[in-house]
DNA sequence: GTCTATAATTCGATAGAC
DNA sequence: GTCTATCGAATTATAGAC
């Protein structure tokens, strides 16, 4: 099939995101992303460079963080719950850096830098004590990001049988202790 | 140098596991292994087969845990928090189990049985309702295997720098809330 | 018990034709 | 823009000498 190029690289870079978010980066590998996309393997390389070119493109991750000021601040708990719940079902951006982050240091850091941008200054503007605004992103990235490993990677029976509304109201709380207690 | 089979054997297993808990399955090569065990790399074929084989060896994890009927109601959360800090501190069982399971369908297997058989065991008997005992077992899972990826895998700088009695105060009351409230 | 040699794959990456 | 062909390196695994 003839494209344009930058057709091609779109249907690469949806390829590549599957691959990395279901198998890590070193399971996926170039030539089954390009057998996935439906192209040559060379034509990676073409318009990426190597994997690692690949990689940071499929692991531009936004958060899309809702504005936390905006809500009743007995809400930020939940509200943050829940949203996290949609950006795990929604597209495969946090399930590549999980994935990823636990045996590749290059993406390891890459988590870390998107939390660091994107977390902790939400946090941090809810306001309280600014010297304890890292601590409580921290302490708020435990829970979130241990929901989805047992949840969405290990599939632990009793997590996945949880309802959105279990997770919401279970987790919601400890949330907003770490945000805003 | 000169072993019996057991000592050649016991080498290798150490040296398993040291890789599989800093590399993952697929990156810790059983020629790293036998070169950090000093042997050859067929030696390791010789005693346990194949790489899968290895593999299960490395990774049959006790969790060690303590009986939680044998002190006091209030202060299971907090107990629980602390035994798994000394487990993650101690050696490369969790560690195995927590890099691997991310990436390896087999290992993630793994994990849940581990945690099917030490864990849901350990809340049943704390009595409650039995029909939410498999439920507060998975949150609490989602909690301690949450704070140790973000501490001990992706280090997170904030939660890097938490003290043990930070961590034992602020996750204490979580768990004992998912455990027994 | 230890090692050499090597088979059989698989992977990332390059060169170049069309 | 797409593909064939291939290189060079790495891996698991086997056969067999000492």
């Amino acid at each position: 099939m003839r494209r344009t190029s930058e057709e091609t690289k779109a249907v690469i870079l949806t390829a590549a995101r599957e691959r990395f978010a279901a198998d890590g980066y070193e399971r996926a590998t170039i030539r089954a992303i390009a057998s996935d996309a439906g192209i040559d393997p060379s034509m990676v390389m073409r318009y990426y460079g190597n994997k690692d070119g690949l990689f940071a493109a499929a692991a531009d991750v936004d958060l899309g963080l809702p504005d936390l000021t905006a809500i009743p601040r007995e809400e930020v708990g939940r509200t943050l719950v829940a949203h996290f719940l949609d950006r795990w079902e929604g597209d495969e951006g946090m399930m590549i850096l999980l994935r990823t982050g636990v045996t590749n240091e290059s993406a390891a850091e890459r988590m870390r830098g998107i939390f660091a941008a994107q977390l902790g200054p939400l946090v941090a503007r809810l306001g309280s004590d600014p010297a304890q605004a890292a601590l409580r992103a921290g302490l708020t990235a435990t829970q979130i990001l241990g929901m989805a490993l047992c949840r969405y990677v290990l599939c632990l029976p009793p997590v996945v049988a949880m309802s959105r509304k279990e997770i919401v109201d279970w987790l919601g709380p400890t949330v907003q202790r770490y945000l805003a207690e």
